[in-house]
DNA sequence: CTGTTCAGTATAGTATACGATTATTCGAAT
DNA sequence: ATTCGAATAATCGTATACTATACTGAACAG
C-alpha cells in the first residue's frame, strides 16, 4: 500500500467520523507532520478526493471541506439511490457468511461514530456485488454527507429509527430476500428526507 | 485554472479520443516534457483520474490504462443507465439555447473522433441539470469506455444507429417531451449491448 | 475613529534532486 | 542457440528547496 493509499484511507476516514467539519481548510504542513511524509503525497491523496468533490483546491488557497446546500444533499442522495440498490441487488445472491457478519458488527458496535458504523454495514451488504467503481463511489458520497449526518444525529443518540431500517434489512438479506432492496431504498428515502430537512432549517453560513 | 487542472483536461480529453490504448503505460516524465511542466502535477492529475478508475497505479511501475474485462463494460453502462436518464430529466426543463445549439454541433462535427463528439452531445444535454457531482462522474464513465467504442466503432464510420437516435433524443428535447428520458435509457441499452458483445467477442489479452 | 497601504509571515504550488524499484541489455555458461 | 545473472539504464515515489500568492497586523492618512 502506497504512502498516497494510506493518507487517503486517513483522510477518507476522518472525513467518515466527522472529525472534518465543513468549511475546515486542510493544512498541507499539517498533515503530512502528523502522518510523517512530506506534502507531495498528502496533496496527492487530497487530489483524489478533490476529485469526487469531497474536498475542493482552492487557487494558492488549499484544500476545504465544502459546505453543502440542501441541493447538494438532493443530488446525493439521489445518486445513492440510484447507485445502492443497484449494489444489493448484485451482492444479495452472493452474500457471504463474512458480510452478513461485518454487517451485524456495524450494528452492534455502539462505540463508533454513527456514519462510520454506518457505511460499514453498507458496505457490507455491497461489496459482494463485484462492482468496485459504483462501491468506491457510494464510500464517497457517504463521506460527503457524514459531517452533516453527525451534526444532525448528535444528541440523538444513533437514530434509533434508522438503527431498527438497518436490522430489517439485515434480516431480509441473511433470507436473500429482494425485498431487502425495496427497503434499502425506502431507508434510503428517510435519511434524504431527515438530512435535506436539516439543511434546509440549518443553512450553512457560507 | 491550475496547472493540475491543465494536465487533466488533456489527459481526459487523449482518452475521450481514445489516444490512450488500454494496457498503455503513462511515463510521468514524458507527460511533464510534453505539457512543459514538471512530474509534480501530472501526477496529482494522474492520481484524480486515478481515483475514478480511468486508469490504475501500479507500486513503482506507474499508471497504467487498464483493460476492460465484459463485466466492468456492464458495471459501466449500469451506473450510466442509472445516472444519466436522471441528469437529463432533471435538465429538459431548464434546456437553453445554447445547450441545444452544443447538442446539435456535437452532432454535426464530423471532423471530431466519435467518442468525443458524443460525450459533447450527452454533456450540452446534461449540464444544466446542476448536479456537478453527476455529470463529472459519467464524463468519467464516458471517457473509461471511449478506448474500446473506438475500437468497435473504427471501420464502422461513426455508427449510423447511435447517430440517429441522438437525433431523435435531440428533437425530443426541443420540445421538452419528457419521452427524451426513455429514449435516452434506451440508447444507452443499445449502445451497452454492443460494447458487451465485443468485449466477449474479443476479450482484451490480459 | 475608520480606512488604507505596506511590510512580514504563512501557506500553497511547482521544480529539482535523489534513493529505491523495476526493466533491459549483454556476456558467459550450459 | 538458449538461458541465466549481473551490470546498466529507465522510471517511479518522495523529500527537500524555492517561488509565488494570499493572509495579518501595524503604521499612517483622512
Amino acid at each position: 500500500m502506497s504512502t498516497v493509499d494510506e493518507v487517503e484511507t486517513l483522510v477518507t476516514g476522518a472525513m467518515l467520523r466527522g472529525e472534518l467539519e465543513p468549511g475546515a481548510w486542510l493544512r498541507q504542513d499539517e498533515l503530512a507532520r502528523r502522518f510523517g511524509v512530506s506534502k507531495i503525497p498528502v496533496r496527492e491523496a487530497l487530489q483524489r478526493l478533490a476529485a469526487f468533490g469531497l474536498l475542493r483546491f482552492e487557487a494558492n488557497r488549499g484544500a476545504v471541506i465544502p459546505r453543502l446546500t440542501a441541493d447538494d444533499a438532493e443530488e446525493i442522495y439521489a445518486l445513492r439511490r440510484s447507485i445502492e440498490p443497484q449494489l444489493l441487488k448484485r451482492a444479495l445472491p452472493k452474500l457471504s457468511i463474512v458480510d452478513l457478519a461485518e454487517a451485524e458488527l456495524a450494528l452492534r458496535s455502539g462505540d463508533l461514530v454513527p456514519t462510520e458504523a454506518n457505511w460499514s454495514f453498507h458496505r457490507a451488504l455491497y461489496q459482494s456485488s463485484g462492482w468496485d467503481r459504483g462501491l468506491r463511489i457510494v464510500e464517497l458520497l457517504h463521506a460527503a454527507v457524514a459531517p452533516y449526518v453527525i451534526l444532525y444525529t448528535e444528541g440523538l443518540g444513533s437514530a434509533p429509527r434508522s438503527d431498527a431500517e438497518h436490522a430489517d434489512i439485515l434480516d431480509a438479506c441473511r433470507h436473500s430476500d429482494p425485498n431487502a432492496v425495496t427497503m434499502l431504498l425506502r431507508h434510503l428515502d428517510g435519511a434524504s428526507n431527515a438530512l435535506e430537512r436539516f439543511l434546509r432549517d440549518h443553512p450553512s453560513s457560507s
